[in-house]
DNA sequence: CAGTTGTTTTGAGTAATTCAAAACAACTCC
DNA sequence: GGAGTTGTTTTGAATTACTCAAAACAACTG
């Protein structure tokens, strides 16, 4: 499911990141990347698949590297532990299931990011605006109602 | 600073939630009105002026209960713990300092709540849009200016 | 003012994450 | 291609923010 290139392309964005490439970064980086949005716990286990043995500090720390170097996204929605997704630099959005906290991707709600600048600021100097929309998800919305 | 009719308002909104009218909650909701944002153990110490002995639990007990009857709200920003407000029911927005944390209120930013609606919700049914501004606030741009 | 029910306290427990030091592996340079 | 340096991973412990549970207590009801 993933090619000798998709390996060859994630230990490139690691070098240029200026990051060693290693085994638990190419792991996380793969457990990651088209998995929607995992915390810590997930991606240990996805991990642990290809890589028997990795301890969940790693875990961490890849991701806390991952994130800094920007090849990694995290959310911290309310009521969850951190998420992380692979899809970066895009500045989309989120909603998340106030019932069993499913998280989807929204894309940017109002044209290109930021999105959104607020008309008042109290001096704050604003880089990002993330929107987080709360509500039901399709699944919570039918058990419901069944 | 705060008057009898203060109080005695204060015991309504209680009263009209459902809620047994207590000193505790009386102190708690004192220690947040007007004070901007306020987490567990910064309300803890201004609860401890008005009322010793005061426990830290009984305080996240109080700050549950005021949360849920909606009388406080509470925000989750990343990186910090939960934060109290007194302004309910506008569904107004915050900017938080990427430096130091700092919190600061941001009026609604598109006309009407909740704000703003996806176009694509991933099928979920959403019921709120929170909005949270990232940035330096005036007090960190100076020193790092300075 | 006695009873009932909800609240507060005390004390312990948990989840998610971070800190620190030692063992180890990737890249660099010869 | 092997030694050295530096960054990474592991192991183990600690911390923060918060929740759970049971007993002591106080607010409202009649």
């Amino acid at each position: 499911m993933h090619t000798e290139t998709d390996r060859d392309d994630a230990a490139a964005r690691l070098r240029a990141a200026g990051l060693k490439v290693t085994a638990p970064r190419l792991a996380v980086l793969d457990a990651v990347s088209g998995h929607g949005h995992l915390d810590a716990e997930a991606v240990l286990s996805r991990v642990t698949v290809a890589l028997p043995g990795t301890s969940l500090q790693s875990v961490y720390n890849v991701l806390g590297a991952l994130t800094d170097a920007g090849l990694l996204r995290r959310i911290e929605p309310a009521e969850s532990p951190a998420l992380y997704e692979s899809r970066t630099g895009d500045n989309h959005h989120h909603v998340v299931c106030t019932r069993c906290h499913a998280v989807a991707d929204v894309d940017c709600v109002v044209g290109e990011p930021p999105c959104l600048a607020p008309s008042d600021a109290a001096g704050f100097a604003i880089h990002t605006a993330e929107v987080t929309f709360w509500g039901l998800c399709a699944d919570c919305q039918r058990e419901l109602a069944g």
